[in-house]
This record gives structure tokens, C-alpha cells and sequence, in this order.
DNA sequence: AGACATGTGTCTTATAGAAGATATGATAAC
DNA sequence: GTTATCATATCTTCTATAAGACACATGTCT
């Protein structure tokens, strides 16, 4: 019941860099590992750095320095005193962590928690774009969601949601229009996927006559067009969306270094 | 000529936290003091790890996180075998270290290096927007600066670029144009002048009757307006520059995590 | 060209104590 | 007796040190 760990990489093929991998390395795999296949659950602590330690036959400081590299991507989160836990879009302080949208002035939450509308919700078919994304074969079914987010009554950001059919199986509007929480988080408790980290495209877009109408905008206001791939573990896309921001009330807000 | 470190900080003053910081913070304070006062230059290799621990009194582990956290943010670059080097803009692989857009399809240098015009390069005072965001007071002598970026022949950026007029002395539209290198590697080079990380705020705008004909647009055209605060140490603002970007065939990346 | 030495960062282990959180039990107050 | 408070024990992560082996780069010597 051990998992045996060795420091020697498989040998040097012709041509082929060695691919040393320091022990820390494996052992950050052997933790996602039991994170993906959902042993340890998002919000559960996971064993103490002394007994990982002896389950993988390595020291403390090793285990160490996986868990670091790991809670500096946001699978984990570490608390002195307490433990280390896997990270979860529920029980988070922001309510959504993605979304880097922040108001001309004051706070997202200002005026109140933001109003969800969801204009349409149905089965369908991949067309070749999502396919692709999403890594399905046109025609796969997915999950097709529009809905319309509204911050102090004033509807900002108009978002079109593609889902893989297969992992969210049994979704519905009612469940969804039913939630509270952050979307991501319902994911999580209902269908075990938590996304992990995600790709954004960004663009400036004049809305069609539908967009403007929903957002109760000109049809001259220019949109930041924001194209979203979210993935879980192992890089799997789980989720594509496309949102259309206004950026005369708000701006996009990103950090360079 | 020793830098005395003590682990005990200053004693708690009644109703102020203690403000306990680790001793590799301090290191890292103290690493942090001779990259900004210039006593390694970008470029150069900085004392080893070693030799650190022997002047600040302190073991090789405690310099090894202290110089860890400063390669996380870019100000240092580790090199195995080598030693560990300033950061630079100079000498880089990669030409527009903060520049997040790509191309629908190929590399931005795909066809060639981009061409820069500049259209315009004076020495002007601050209005109360800039003089804001530079921490001047309006009025304050400022370089300003106009130019356009065209990738494969095509005009794709125009950006209008505020730098302080104090530390930036000197600074002339011939001695830019004659550059060929990054615009950052020679604020380091002429002026000693390192921009360490940059905050971002996107839009999507029209164009104005000349910002159209200078990127050889129509005006109907949404653009992405990109303001960028870049910071030297010590979150000193020092440049503010405002980008219009086309969108149409580009894109804006960002990863999120 | 190959072998070797040296200096660098990298990795792993081991040990020790500090700091934060929590439970338990003793003691004091009511 | 019950409740509140304090001290203690114990668990966790966090910090710091030291030592040795390894990987990588760059020489120098043969």
C-alpha cells in the first residue's frame, strides 16, 4: 500500500532529454492525482505534510515544496495551525474568481449582490467552434446558457455559456436560476468538476441588434468581448463562454509582471 | 561593513501589531535595497547564494527563499550552473514583455519585427488625469509621446505614452528612434530606469476621427483601449500610456489562475 | 577530443523551534 | 452544580539551519 517513488528518471533515450524530475515534482503529481480522482474533496483538509510524508517515503520538506507549488496555483490553500485544504469556488470570500470586471467606482458589490437573469437555457448540438474548444466531435450535445448580469439594477455583461453535455448531465435552468452561489461552485458540489485555472480572449465588438436589446444598451456602444476557456485538471476544458462587457461604466482590470 | 539583522523586531507599541516579519523577508528587503540603489545592474549576476548568506549573517536556505520570491516576481532570473541575474528588458527573448496581444493566426513576429513611427514627441505639462496617475503635481514637466505600431505592414497599435519629465531628462525622439530594442531596455540603459510590473485597464471604444486615420481604419471600428501605469521599484508609477489596439485581427491574452 | 576540477544553482534530508488553532482539564467565580 | 477563565497539551503550518549529493556551465589540463 505504498507508492513507490524513485529518484532515477527512466533512462536517457537517444536524442531525448533525460527529463530529470526532482522528487518534489512527483509528488505534486501524486497529490493532483488524489486530487482529480476526488480522494481528498474541495473544501476537505488533506493529510499533514508528516503524513504524506511517510505515505510517499519522502521527508517532510519535500512534501514541502510540492504543496508550495501547488497552493501557489490555487489547488490548494494552506493555513497555519490548521491544515492544508483543497481550494473551492464555494465558501469563497469573492464571489466570482474569474471575473476581473471592476466598476469606474466603488466596489462589484457595492450595491448589492449582482441580479442573475438567464434568458435561455437548452440541449443542443456543438457547431464546430465550441466542438473544437471543448475537444468534442461536432455534433456532441452540450448545454447552451444565456443569461444577463446586472450590478445595481443596470445590466452590464451579457454572457453565452457552452457546457460538455457528457460531465453535466442532468443540468437545468431550475437548478441553476435555483442557486445562489457562484456557478463554479455549484459545478463542484453537483458534478464534481472544479475548474482550475482558465484562457481569456479579448476584443472590442460592436453588439448585434439582439445583444444591444438585451443589455438595454445603443447599438453603438462598442462591448469588450471576452472569450473564456475554463479547464479542470489535467488542461481539460470544461467550459466555454463568451461574455460581452460594458466598459463605459466598468474596466477590465489586469495585473502585469 | 556588515548589515546587522536582528529576528526580534521592533517591541510592540501599544495597539499596533507587531509586525513579526521573517528573516528571508528581510533578506529580501535588504536584496531588494541594492537592485533599486543600483549596485547590480540588469544584466549583471548578483552575489551567489553563499556569499549572500556570509554578508547578511544568515544561512544559504534563508537567502535561497528570499532570492526564490524575487524570481517569482520577475526582478531576478535564476540560472542553474550560472548563478542568478538581474532582470532585464535588454538582452530578452521576448521583444514587448508586457504586450499580451496576439495574432488570430502566426506569431506577432512572424512577418518580420514590428515598424514603429513616431508621430509626435514633446515635452509638454502634466494635466490633472496624468499628473494623477504619475504622482505629480499638474502642471509638472512631462515627456509625451505618440507613436504607432505595424506588424507585417499593417498599423495595429497607437499608443500615446506620458513618461515623468524629471527622471526622464534628456530623452529626445531621435535618440528613440534610433533604437532598436525594446523601449523599456533603454529606459534601463540611458536612464537606469527598470519597470519591474504594470497594471492594466481595458476598454472597448470608438475611435476618434484622427485615431482612425492613423491606424488607416475606418471609425467605425471598436478598438481596445488599453491604459497601462507601469512601476519601477517601490511602486513608483513611471510611465502612463494609453494603447489602442485593433481587434479585428489580434487579440487580447490573458491567463487566469 | 576527452577527462577533470571548480563554481554555480538545485534538490533532499534531518533537526529544531516558533506561531497559530484547538481541545482538554484544572481552577476559580457565581 | 454550573459556568467562566486560564494553563497546558497537541496538532498543524511556518521558519531557520546545516550538510551532503546532484545537475549544469565553464573552464583547464592531458
Amino acid at each position: 500500500m505504498s507508492t513507490e517513488i524513485s529518484l532515477a528518471p527512466s533512462a536517457p533515450v537517444a536524442g531525448i532529454a533525460p527529463a530529470f524530475s526532482p522528487l518534489y515534482q512527483q509528488i505534486k503529481a501524486l497529490v493532483l492525482q488524489s486530487l482529480q480522482s476526488g480522494e481528498w474533496k474541495p473544501g476537505e483538509p488533506i493529510p499533514s505534510e508528516f503524513e504524506l510524508a511517510a505515505r510517499y517515503k519522502v521527508s517532510q520538506g519535500t512534501v514541502r515544496k510540492a504543496i508550495d507549488e501547488l497552493a501557489q496555483d490555487h489547488l490548494l490553500i494552506r493555513r497555519q495551525g490548521k491544515g492544508t485544504f483543497v481550494a473551492t469556488h464555494a465558501e469563497q470570500q469573492v464571489q466570482y474568481r474569474f471575473l476581473k470586471l471592476k466598476p469606474d467606482n466603488g466596489d462589484l458589490n457595492s450595491q448589492g449582490p449582482a441580479e442573475r437573469l438567464i434568458i435561455d437555457c437548452k440541449r443542443t448540438r456543438a457547431n464546430n467552434d465550441v466542438a473544437k474548444a471543448l475537444r468534442l466531435r461536432g455534433g456532441d450535445a452540450v448545454l447552451q446558457l444565456r443569461r444577463v448580469l446586472s450590478f445595481g439594477g443596470v445590466p452590464t455583461i451579457l454572457e453565452d455559456i457552452w457546457l460538455p453535455g457528457g460531465p453535466f448531465k442532468g443540468l437545468t435552468a431550475e437548478r441553476l436560476s435555483a442557486d445562489q452561489g457562484p456557478m463554479y461552485a455549484l459545478f463542484e458540489t453537483e458534478f464534481g468538476i472544479r475548474m482550475v485555472r482558465a484562457q481569456e480572449r479579448l476584443r472590442a465588438v460592436n453588439p448585434s441588434n439582439e445583444e444591444a436589446k438585451l443589455l438595454q444598451i445603443e447599438q453603438n456602444l462598442p462591448l469588450l468581448s471576452v472569450e473564456r476557456l475554463a479547464f479542470t485538471y489535467q488542461d481539460t476544458p470544461m467550459e466555454w463562454r463568451r461574455g460581452l462587457y460594458r466598459t463605459d461604466t466598468h474596466y477590465y482590470d489586469n495585473e502585469l509582471n
